[in-house]
DNA sequence: AGCACGCCGACT
DNA sequence: GTCGGCGTGCTC
């Protein structure tokens, strides 16, 4: 009778670090195709509710007679083959330990977020959320003459009143599916995908002109590949996967942002056709899901991703490229808080024969650490080298910013302007009262904006109604500081017929953007202003960017002249920088030398003296000797989102599994506790 | 993470 | 009486 039963270990996706012991009736797996068990997907009743889990190990010799817990079946197999393979469950299992995110969010949230699905208790039934992952537009404009339907008529009025919505709005307010595909059949209402993705109709497989370069190039091993244009980076890729292609090896190309992966993607196309893949959120449903398969089971496929492709275990990965490494977007803001560049490491480790490529045009200083440390090594022994342009720079303010840009600009074209600044004005301020317009949630001065008229909170992104008097005196709201709305209607209003282009932000855009002949960046000193060991880095990339784009001048604009990224502009030395920051990093204790642990503690009535306890409660319980600690300090934005932020750095902490531990006190608590092993930023 | 239970103060 | 906020306990 026993023998009837398997016995599993499943990651459940709770914030709970164990994983959980379940029965499986034998004639479920038999009834399946593929009898492989690790990696899979299975829906489980848990505690009063029932979650989805992932299969990560067989309990062989397991006796449930000797457990002390009640052992519940696993009630269905929803999918014909295994999600995960063993060896991606292998790398998640080793990160998750590092990054100390629990074992079963992190599988979780590895996998298409339409294969997530939920149980919907008062409903008794899965959710199935994110299969129908589009928006619904109205394809008329006046409805009286049409033979409607009660509800069909409402959805329609809806819709035509709001202009669009999406399917999971209109099914929140009580329309039901049915209504809404009656209304898609009728032609009265049109879909669109959340990203929508221009197919490229070429058949034709690999270009002629395209020859695989031989072995000479490929070289096994981890790479930084620096200083040259991304079209000649990209140029060497296609020459790698192209080899790929013949051997039957696949590749993994992956990106900072959508807008670059779909131009890449269309050019790509064009050469491997039907071999290239693409995936990221905004994808569809279904189209996820036959991505995430389709690259678990051919030979010879080409993936373009954001950082979420990293989980896909795609058969014979041969190559993993990761363009703009120094980006942020490498560094998760969800659970799990992997860096993907440590992800892509743990993957070359685990597999043999891969190449590893970090690429970018100013790497970040952990990566050129690796490689001074010959962790990882040179592409094609390519070394920083500085490009060309003239560079001035401008010790203005902002006064008399107008006036030095209308000099600039005056005799020029082709002209591009940077500032990170978004919106109008940057905040509306009273004189009567001294105070600034805060946003509720997070208490910090909200943005102006003029496109449309409103208030934004620059951390939370809620929006408000504008307003021009004081809510507490009724006194007339002053707009202080600029953004580039207003840097665009002043310029614009001098130079209407002038070929001039604003952004905010350049970085991780290189190849978004064509070169200009001149490129004034102004007041990038705003990096510095963020309290943390990066800043200098992120002002430096700041700086030294916008030169990649410029053909002929690029004017700095700055007050903040005296700090090493900009000697090393002077200098036109990027060595220097890193060689400079390095050393500082090390004297003052700061990442790579150390490893930095970044606890945050938030909940909504949450004072310090609750935190010290907490922490000194934790420290007396375990008899922790040795620990380094920063804190208890106020988190840069103190309070977010209706909850009080308090944050405690901890120095090379050895004994990370005492976390955990911390952790499930806090939870007792009530006290929400984010664990950000080696974080990106400090806020 | 998500659910239930129990306590307590506020409001009918 | 009972509604809701939140502290606590539990999850194979």
């Amino acid at each position: 009778m026993k023998d009837n039963y398997l016995y599993v270990d499943v990651a459940v996706p709770v914030s709970i670090f164990d994983t959980f012991i379940y029965r499986l009736d034998r004639r479920k797996l038999e009834k399946l195709k593929d009898h492989q068990l690790i990696g899979r997907r299975v829906l489980l009743p848990f505690n009063q509710t029932k979650h989805i889990g992932i299969i990560i190990d067989l309990k062989g010799e397991f006796n449930p007679d000797e457990a002390d817990f009640e052992i519940k079946d696993i009630e269905e197999i929803p999918d014909k083959y295994p999600i995960y393979t063993q060896d991606y469950i292998d790398i998640l299992r080793e990160l998750s330990e590092f990054y100390l995110s629990p074992i079963g969010l992190t599988l979780y949230y590895g996998i298409p977020d339409s294969l997530r699905w939920k149980y919907d208790k008062s409903k008794n039934r899965w959710d199935r959320k994110g299969f129908n992952n589009y928006i619904l537009y109205p394809s008329v404009e006046n409805i009286d003459s049409l033979h409607l339907t009660k509800r069909q008529r409402e959805v329609l009025e809806f819709l035509i009143s709001k202009g669009e919505a999406s399917y999971e709005e209109l099914t929140e307010l009580g329309f039901s599916r049915r209504v809404i595909e009656n209304l898609l059949k009728k032609g009265l209402i049109k879909k669109e995908n959340l990203f929508f993705l221009e197919e490229n109709k070429s058949r034709h497989s690999i270009k002629q002109d395209i020859k695989p370069f031989g072995n000479d190039l490929i070289k096994i091993g981890a790479f930084l590949y620096s200083s040259e244009s991304f079209e000649k980076r990209l140029e060497t890729y296609i020459n790698i996967i192209a080899n790929n292609i013949y051997e039957g090896k696949s590749s993994l190309l992956i990106f900072p942002n959508v807008k670059t992966l779909k131009k890449v993607y269309t050019y790509l196309k064009g050469i491997f056709g039907e071999k290239v893949y693409i995936y990221f959120d905004g994808l569809s449903s279904k189209k996820k899901i036959d991505t995430w398969f389709n690259l678990k089971r051919l030979n010879g496929t080409i993936c373009l991703g954001t950082f979420s492709s990293i989980f896909i275990p795609i058969k014979n990965l041969s190559l993993i490229v990761l363009e703009e490494e120094h980006s942020n977007s490498y560094k998760m803001l969800r659970a799990p808080r992997f860096d993907i560049r440590n992800v892509a490491y743990k993957i070359f480790q685990k597999k043999k024969n891969l190449t590893l490529i970090y690429a970018s045009s100013v790497p970040s200083v952990e990566t050129v650490y690796l490689k001074a440390k010959k962790v990882i090594k040179s592409f094609k022994g390519i070394n920083l080298n500085f490009p060309k342009a003239n560079i001035f720079i401008k010790n203005t303010d902002y006064s008399t910013l107008i006036k030095e840009l209308k000099d600039i600009i005056k005799e020029r074209n082709n002209v591009l302007i940077i500032t990170n600044r978004r919106g109008y004005s940057s905040y509306l301020f009273c004189e009567k009262c001294n105070l600034e317009i805060k946003c509720a949630r997070c208490d910090i001065p909200l943005k102006v904006f003029k496109s449309p008229k409103r208030l934004e909170c620059p951390i939370c992104k809620t929006k408000y109604k504008y307003i021009d008097r004081c809510f507490k005196c009724d006194n007339s709201l002053e707009e202080r500081g600029f953004g580039i709305e207003k840097l665009k209607e002043n310029i614009e209003k001098f130079f209407p017929r002038k070929d001039i282009t604003f952004e905010t932000n350049i970085i991780d855009k290189e190849f978004l953007l064509d070169d200009f002949d001149t490129v004034i960046n102004i007041f990038p000193e705003i990096y510095l202003y963020n309290n943390d060991f990066r800043s200098e880095e992120r002002f430096f990339r700041s700086i030294l960017y916008p030169i990649y784009k410029t053909k002929k001048d690029y004017f700095l604009i700055t007050k903040s002249l005296d700090n090493l990224p900009i000697e090393s502009l002077l200098k036109e030395d990027l060595n220097l920088f890193y060689k400079k920051e390095l050393e500082k990093r090390k004297i003052l204790g700061y990442p790579p030398f150390r490893q930095f642990i970044l606890l945050s503690f938030e909940g909504k009535n949450l004072t310090k003296s609750k935190v010290e306890s907490l922490f000194n409660e934790w420290v007396k319980k375990f008899d922790i000797k040795e620990i380094e600690y920063e804190g208890v300090f106020f988190a840069f934005h103190p309070y977010l989102r209706e909850n009080y932020r308090y944050q405690i750095i901890l120095k090379d902490f050895k004994k990370k599994n005492l976390l955990k531990e911390l952790f499930y006190m806090a939870t007792k608590k009530s006290i929400k506790l984010v664990i950000d092993v080696s974080p990106k930023e400090i806020k």
